[in-house]
RNA sequence: GGGACUGUGGGGUAGCUUGGUCCAUCCUUCGGGGUUCGGGACUCCGAGACGCCAGUUCAAAUCUGGCCAGUCCCA
């Protein structure tokens, strides 16, 4: 029996119990910020990378896959980024009891593997655009506390790097980045922001970061990916450079595209309830689960109908799982709550007799399917429940922002905080000191609601070139 | 990076102050049997722990030190 923790009070808590009674990872292993990737949370994170490797592959994007160690000299080449990531390297200084002559460095990111590499492949201008990724382990020393998907520190990391021809080009990959994402986060059932960093929070040796974040409760806000953009930051010291049409020779602009399995933290911390996980059909490791419900000695074993419906909802493509376990429907109804099952149905007597099956969504919606066309009354119940969870998300979504005009409205925020700042990263500073949180930047696209008027900079009230803001506390 | 606290079966806990009453308590879990099965069943039998290494002592879950792991606060 699971009592979880008060979820809108104590969300910490509620999601690491959650993650453990869902058998979604095990973190006993015993070393700080790595987990042992269960069989459940793994073909969670398989649908996971499945939507991730759709959308970005459908960008023309072609699969890639460079080596964990990258040699010191190589990593040191740019200069931001080494400053960057110094104090959270794992190093590799010792093969067997020989020192190594070069040092190497475990990737955290994989900018210095790729790059000597990129300025092998690309030549011409005809080798342009370069679009790759790789869904590889990389690895960071944190020193903050460590939570299962959230903070960890081998990062199951999804990154895309690009080459283009220029800057307008590489900002164009950019927005085709954040419209890739866009549906991404439609599968994940995410409403998010794009937001663009301060100078100060920016990705170490970047030109601008774009973070997608999401608001996960009071001001909290969790950031899900990043897009970056380089320019020739990065292809200068590692010379990645291409003869153009015109017979010159240039410097290739870059773009990357970082995403990890926080996006599986989010989607439990987004759409979790008080009886545990709700999974979006579209990363759910089973979309629909059937109970066969056994009835009295002696009545009709339900077994069959619940196998054969099994079979024909595969058919169409669905994940399914049939219960046979010994246990008593009550016990299974609340185990795939806990798990997140979108959609499960239950085939006692009358149902099998009838050709029907009584569904149960995870959101509670119940209703009687068939006779008629039963795998396709399954398909409509389970998009209706993506529909239903969307609609939720989204109202949620639409109630977490607030205005603010002025710094000491911002004490005590309950919400994520919009307002007017006119980029100065000294009035940036006042805003977070006031919030106890992060200036998260400006905001990329339209802002999460309507706002009035136009006033001037929340700290030093400049009227001049005043944009709008998001303020949080980040997760 | 600096500080504080914590570590008992798979999970959660009692015991620790004042060493012996502890081959360690209770709930849950797990294995086997029986009766059950439309929202967390009952019953019988069984399994499972003092983080690691040293030290103090006649005697250590309990005291001391180091290490490892975890939590929280500060930079």
């Amino acid at each position: 029996m699971v009592e979880l923790p008060d979820k809108s009070t104590r969300l910490i808590d509620w999601y690491l119990e959650v993650l453990d009674a869902a058998q979604l990872t095990d973190k006993r292993y015993g070393v700080k910020g790595m987990n042992v990737w269960t069989p459940y949370g793994f073909q969670a994170r398989r649908q996971l990378d499945a939507v991730m490797i759709r959308a970005i592959e459908a960008t023309g994007s072609a699969p890639v896959e460079f080596p964990a160690l990258i040699p010191q000299t190589e990593f040191q080449k740019e200069k931001d980024h080494i400053k960057g990531f110094d104090a959270q390297v794992y190093w590799v200084t010792r093969g067997g009891a020989t020192e190594l002559d070069i040092p190497l460095v475990l990737r955290p990111t994989s900018e210095t593997a790729m790059y000597p590499v990129f300025a092998l492949w690309v030549r011409s201008h005809r080798d342009l655009p370069l679009n790759v990724y790789q869904i590889v382990n990389t690895f960071r020393y944190e020193t903050k506390t460590t939570r299962p998907f959230l903070r960890v520190r081998e990062i199951h990391f999804f990154e895309e790097h690009t080459c283009q021809v220029d800057e307008a080009t590489a900002t164009a990959r950019v927005e085709s980045n954040l419209a890739a994402f866009g549906e991404m986060a439609r599968a994940f059932v995410l409403p998010f922001l794009a937001i663009r960093r301060p100078e100060w929070d920016k990705f170490p040796g970047a030109f601008y970061s774009v973070a997608l974040d999401i608001p996960v409760g009071g001001a909290r806000t969790l950031q899900i990916g990043s897009i970056h953009h380089y320019r020739e930051n990065f292809s200068g010291p590692y010379g990645i450079r291409y003869e153009a049409a015109d017979g010159s020779q240039k410097l290739v602009h870059q773009t990357t595209f970082g995403l990890s399995e926080r996006l599986l933290g989010a989607v439990v911390a987004v759409h979790g309830d008080q009886k545990g996980v709700v999974f979006p059909p579209a990363l759910a490791p089973y979309q629909v689960v059937i109970v066969p419900i056994p009835g009295k000695p002696g009545a009709p074993d339900p077994a069959p109908a619940a196998l054969a419906l099994a079979d024909a909802l595969r058919a169409r493509g669905l994940r399914v799982e049939v219960d046979r376990s010994d246990e008593r429907p009550g016990a299974k109804y609340y185990r795939h709550e806990l798990r997140g099952v979108p959609l499960r149905l239950e085939i006692g007597a009358r149902e099998a007799a009838a050709g029907t099956a009584t569904a149960v969504d995870r959101l509670g919606t119940k209703r009687l399917l068939g006779p008629n066309d039963l795998p396709g009354a399954v398909e409509a119940a389970l998009a209706d429940f993506g529909a239903a969870l969307r609609a939720a998300a989204e109202a949620r979504f639409a109630a977490a922002f607030s205005e603010a005009r002025s710094l000491t409205e911002l004490r005590g925020s309950t919400s994520v905080r919009v307002l007017r700042w006119c980029g100065r990263e000294a009035c940036g500073h006042e805003v977070e000191t006031a919030i106890d949180g992060a200036l998260l930047g400006t905001a990329e696209g339209p802002l999460p609601f309507k706002v009035e008027g136009e006033g001037g900079c929340i700290a030093c009230g400049a009227s001049e070139g005043t944009r709008w803001a998001l303020a949080a506390q980040p997760l």
